[in-house]
DNA sequence: GGTCATCGTGAGAGCGCTCTCACAGTCACG
DNA sequence: CGTGACTGTGAGAGCGCTCTCACGATGACC
């Protein structure tokens, strides 16, 4: 035969008919009902394995109410900020965890108000059974509005309100140790050049700075702090900006790699040496900060398994429906290069 | 009410009902079909927009047996190699392009073998209504398979057999360009730092580079050949070993721009400058090119341009089945910068 | 005015599955 | 031995939709 239908398939009527058994004992082994006979599940088995039989997802949903797929919602924005691979590795860690769940992930990218309407309308319909939103610019009032229509939602980074579960990372702790660890190599004089304050992260993580140098007893100095795009030439004039205003500076936290390596250009400019003269950290441990020169001392995000927590909180969320949002902060660690090097 | 059904929704019956026709008449209106009286269709709008109906695709999915959805696959190996962020954007121009055809979008990710073969089984069911493959290391069997059952393919990057559809940028026409740019530049020994062999776009942009060459008139000289693997280190360690075989080179064209950086710092550790003695070209036009000192000139590829054109593909084998498989080769354009200015 | 195509519409079957309910069989208990 | 609890199984309804078929109404044509 040419065309043996894709969609082919055996149905459960089949294997029913097959193993001599009703469609409703066969349902019952396909989906791990205990109770069942020994004979009757090995006869059923038997039959599956012969007819190379996979359950119509389609008519199972229609009959449960359940599309077993959950929907990941990316926005316009996220996608474009980070020069490093966050995303995909999110993406890596979702697929992973919703892979051994034997559940679909939807990837909705919306760009532009239109797409969003889309999306908002495609979710509100229950077409998924849970929402991942991983969002890094807050202020989306998505989250909200799903969970008002009794849609589950976790939120990947910190989002601006409260009452939605959510999953991060632990910025202000990442930001903590990378300052400690500058003041801990005899540092005296640390910048920083943060990240947007409209941004969770970029806020967090000058408030990590803040934190460890008032724990240190160091008097918080403004000339210290800039505050750049997390871009790379943003990065570069922000270092710029600050050694002309603070020569003096002996350290600086930059709190993305990307800005890191533009830090790195200005102070070579500058003929400031990394390390002996200013040591960095950067933040993300991106690829880029291994291959730096000198190699860029940076705090490194369980990405992946930020997107396998998000997972497990939604589906924990989807199975036990109006238990109270949770959150999950996951720690960084400090890998620490050349670029750090103790004075 | 508290639970106000997430799944809720009306139902065509209730719109029927609502606006006093049959339900094949509401589904004619939803579908779009034209063979529908003026008034009933009105009804049927008004009706449609009053219950805030949004058809259940579960229940058309199983009778029509068509999923309305479209699996991504991406192997583990892709979404690792690149720095920049090729992943992200081909997914966005899929994205892009099923959104407006209202179709959905399911991500799957294999890692390992066991993975893989799960993947493949879902696939072979027929739960989505054709797959495209994001592979940039050749040598899957994958599609060949999905093919002989019947399931439309399209995979994204020149796979190495023939006999599937598939859309590539054009990586020997972008070399050709860069290699032809630095000749033109008054460059005399042009070098190469090529990508892995086995990775169809390594070798066609070393394709390019030898074509080239030839077309001018230039000797191929093997001591301007140096194969890497696509990473920073890579391009750092091939450059410096091109520079003690061949210290009279004006010029390399790098396969990749993260290739380029790890070029820029050897070139820089060896004392050449950028470009006065050397040019530089890199390839893929990351942000990374842009920010680099001095500025990398690169070969720009149409990557969201790429998912989109596999989405129309994909979409064309689906509606007409049986047709001869299909190659979309997309033209790259050389962005030119400080890094090779002309002698 | 009869014949035939065309158009708009409705009735009804049925996609493949789950799940409730009923029922026969088995066993423990009084 | 009757009663009740429990276990394994099957019959059958029905999830929401599409699509075929049939049918009445209309208009074109001879």
């Amino acid at each position: 035969m040419t065309a043996q239908a894709a969609t082919g398939s055996a149905t459960l009527e089949q294997v029913a008919r097959l193993a001599n058994v009703s469609r409703a004992t066969v349902s019952r082994v396909v989906n791990g009902d205990r109770r069942v006979g020994e004979a009757a599940r090995a006869a059923v088995e038997a039959a599956v394995k012969e007819l190379g039989y996979i359950p119509n997802r389609a008519a199972r949903s229609l009959v449960t109410r359940r599309s077993d797929s959950v929907a990941v919602v990316i926005p316009e924005p996220t996608g474009q900020v980070f020069g490093d691979p966050f995303f995909p590795r999110v993406l890596r860690g979702i697929s992973d965890a919703l892979a051994e769940e034997e559940m679909q992930l939807v990837l909705l990218m919306p760009q532009g108000r239109a797409d969003e309407a889309r999306v908002e309308r495609y979710l509100a319909a229950g077409h998924s059974d849970g929402v991942l939103l991983v969002s890094l610019h807050g202020s989306d009032p998505l989250p909200a509005d799903l969970q008002r229509r009794g849609i589950s939602v976790v939120v990947g980074g910190r989002p601006p309100g409260a009452g939605v579960s959510y999953v991060d990372v632990d910025n202000r702790g990442g930001a903590a140790s990378a300052v400690r660890h500058l003041i801990e190599g005899g540092r005296r004089r640390v910048a920083t050049i943060a990240g947007p304050q409209d941004m969770p992260p970029g806020a967090d993580r000058l408030a990590g700075y803040h934190e460890t140098l008032s724990v240190a007893g160091r008097p918080v100095d403004e000339r210290l702090i800039e505050v750049a795009d997390f871009t790379h030439e943003g990065g570069r004039a922000a270092m710029q900006r600050l050694i002309e205003r603070a020569p003096d500076l002996d350290a600086v936290f930059v709190a993305s790699d990307l800005m890191g390596l533009g830090a790195l250009v200005a102070l070579q400019a500058a003929e400031r040496r990394v390390p002996d003269d200013v040591a960095i950290v950067g933040f993300d441990d991106s690829p880029l900060a291994e291959s730096a020169r000198p190699a860029m001392s940076s705090v490194r995000q369980p990405i992946e398994e930020m997107g396998r927590e998000m997972t497990r909180l939604l589906l924990q969320s989807i199975r036990r429906p109006g238990e109270p949002p949770r959150r999950v902060i996951l720690d960084t660690n400090l890998v620490v290069r050349q670029s750090s090097a103790p004075m």
